[in-house]
DNA sequence: CGTCTATCTTGATAGACATCGAATCAGTGG
DNA sequence: CCACTGATTCGATGTCTATCAAGATAGACG
């Protein structure tokens, strides 16, 4: 098979790409938008993904090798692997592979498209 | 039983309520955060939910009747009013029976914060 | 009180998911 | 080339979940 699986399938940087913004509150969500919006809400729907997320996207120098997330759990090696493979699917992180190590990095559009879904109604009605 | 189960059981509200902001991406989560934030996300983690959501926080007044909600789904009665049941229980809505009908309404503070959670660091370090 | 409508609860079932152990792949270094 | 380490994939298993049909509740209306 391919040798570079580690990498985003494109997922959650499609909702706010060349689409509109697809803001929850200011109105009905066309059942597209829906499928995208849960398909990276349940990606984030596991505290074991929350925490690698944060763990990821809040680190010095934007990047964290696999090793280092690993240790923070009580998780054996091949479920971390699972879960970054969920996160990466759903296009919340990408990774890259630097000699025996990998290191994975956030995608920030990713989560701004999400936070932005959720962002209140500009003013209610003058979004139209 | 009791006879207003129609409630909210506090949930997302406790996100962004009487502790810190929790931002997914200024540090890493607690595991409580993590667990508190998951549960929110698992409930928008389904398209119906995600649309119900919408379509209730979206609507002219604020509020929604379960008849024009199951309107909008091939979906039967009972697996609306579960759906309804799971973002109640993350507390991102509530029910208000009046008379034969009940009505939904979003909870704002459950979703800003969620946005909240997911929005970029102020500076990139000096929340600390 | 009996009936009718709207909504919820219960029980059952098929499909999805988190987790692990074992095996495999990628790179480093003897 | 072979052994070693880090990371992923594969296969199995127990648990959770989305959905429906049937039954139960809540209120309106005669």
């Amino acid at each position: 098979m391919s040798n570079q699986r580690v990498v985003a399938a494109g997922g959650a940087a499609e909702v706010g790409a060349g689409c509109e913004p697809a803001v929850l509150r200011e109105q009905p969500v066309t059942e597209a938008q829906a499928a995208e919006l849960a398909r990276v809400f349940k990606a984030l729907g596991d505290p074991v993904r929350v925490r690698l997320l944060s763990l990821i996207a809040s680190h010095d120098g934007g990047e964290v090798c696999v090793c280092e997330l690993s240790g923070a759990f009580d998780l054996t090696g091949p479920t971390i692997s699972h879960h970054l493979k969920v996160l990466r699917e759903a296009g919340l992180v990408t990774g890259e592979r630097r000699g025996t190590w990998v290191y994975y990095r956030a995608i920030p559009e990713a989560l701004a498209a999400l936070a932005e879904a959720l962002r209140p109604a500009t003013v209610a009605g003058a979004g139209a």
